[in-house]
DNA sequence: AGTGCAAAATTGACAGCGTCAATATGACAG
DNA sequence: CTGTCATATTGACGCTGTCAATTTTGCACT
């Protein structure tokens, strides 16, 4: 990786400073010439590493996607039983969006992205591949219990990523206590998991 | 209603090409000027009716939450129990943002809508209404009952919605049979409303 | 070492956007 | 018929993304 000559590694840079950018003021927020003029570049350095704004976007989205399965992995990998895995890898999921709203929204903002791209694609299939992979591995011909895993795996990354986005949204305040909003999230996370 | 000079009534036809637009072009596409040229009016005429930007977004969202909450009433209104109720309810959760897909992310785009506008923040308390009214019905003192029913609401709206959000991003496409997109993902809808 | 070349960054321009102030136009009451 | 006020238009401003042309820099090669 030879350094650029004048900001030492700009992509890089233009990067950390999208990602600071996303979690501070949203993904509306997120401009190009705002990123180069944080950075102290042109309005223009960002064309010559990522093509336009999609490209950006997805690059930052792609940082995302890989972050996010190391840390559902990792809590994954805390547990043994099954159970404990698949409620581990919730809560994994659900602080993720809470440890970086921005990133996680614009992570799920598919008109903006270019899901095409190398980075975000193969980021994008390993944060999914726990949850395709419970499905190919019933790779057996009883299509009862292949629709029974169909269902099982939307069910699951269905509720838990509901949460996600509508907790990011304000729009469970009813069903919280005001307060500690992070802390009563998870908890009313963990009963929804765990309860009945 | 005294009905304007020019354009007949240009508050309700800039919200009909409002509508038409996002639901074309997505939320992205959606642009006051772009809505004005499609009416025939200045590109400043959005300016009387809304004040701007975030005002049109935001009446727009409440016509959408008012038939969202019409759609999911008629659906309850038509089973009896209460399980086939939830069901239903569900049922149209889905198939309203499968009819709408720009309307209903416009709808659940936090950042860009003004809650405390009086048409939108009551479309929006009645389409949850149903919701919150569970917990509420749950006046016990009870609080293990109480708990319950919050992690039972919290699930079932977090399932339908994450999966609702999920179908619209074209996320879940490996869990989803190319071909017949729609009427798979209802299929698939009722195995996890249904199954196990 | 010196030279040429390709990558990287800057500059300047353009159209489209939201928003505001100033102006014009039509409807309606008196 | 006239005055008034809501409604609509015009023009301007700074912002945005994107492109073409230009300058700057690092590096490889003879």
């Amino acid at each position: 990786m030879t350094k650029p000559y004048h900001h030492g590694d700009l992509r890089a840079a233009l990067l950390a400073a999208a990602e600071e950018i996303v979690n501070r003021d949203g993904v509306a927020g997120l401009t190009l010439r705002g990123v180069a003029r944080e950075v102290g570049a042109s309005h223009a350095a960002p064309k010559n590493h990522f093509d336009d704004l999609t490209g950006l976007l997805s690059e930052l989205a792609a940082i995302g996607f890989t972050r996010f399965a190391d840390s559902m992995a990792n809590a994954a990998a805390a547990e043994v039983s099954p159970r404990d895995k698949l409620n581990a890898t919730g809560r994994a999921y659900v602080l993720f969006a809470l440890a970086e709203p921005g990133l996680f929204q614009l992570m799920f903002r598919g008109e903006r992205l270019d899901k095409t791209r190398p980075a975000l694609n193969e980021a994008m299939t390993r944060a999914f591949s726990t949850l395709t992979g419970a499905v190919e591995a019933l790779h057996t011909d009883d299509p009862a219990a292949k629709r029974a895993a169909r269902a099982h795996a939307a069910r699951a990354w269905s509720m838990v990523h509901g949460y996600a986005i509508l907790l990011l949204d304000d729009r469970l305040n009813p069903l919280l206590d005001a307060g500690a909003p992070k802390a009563d999230a998870m908890a009313l996370l963990d009963d929804m998991l765990t309860l009945d």
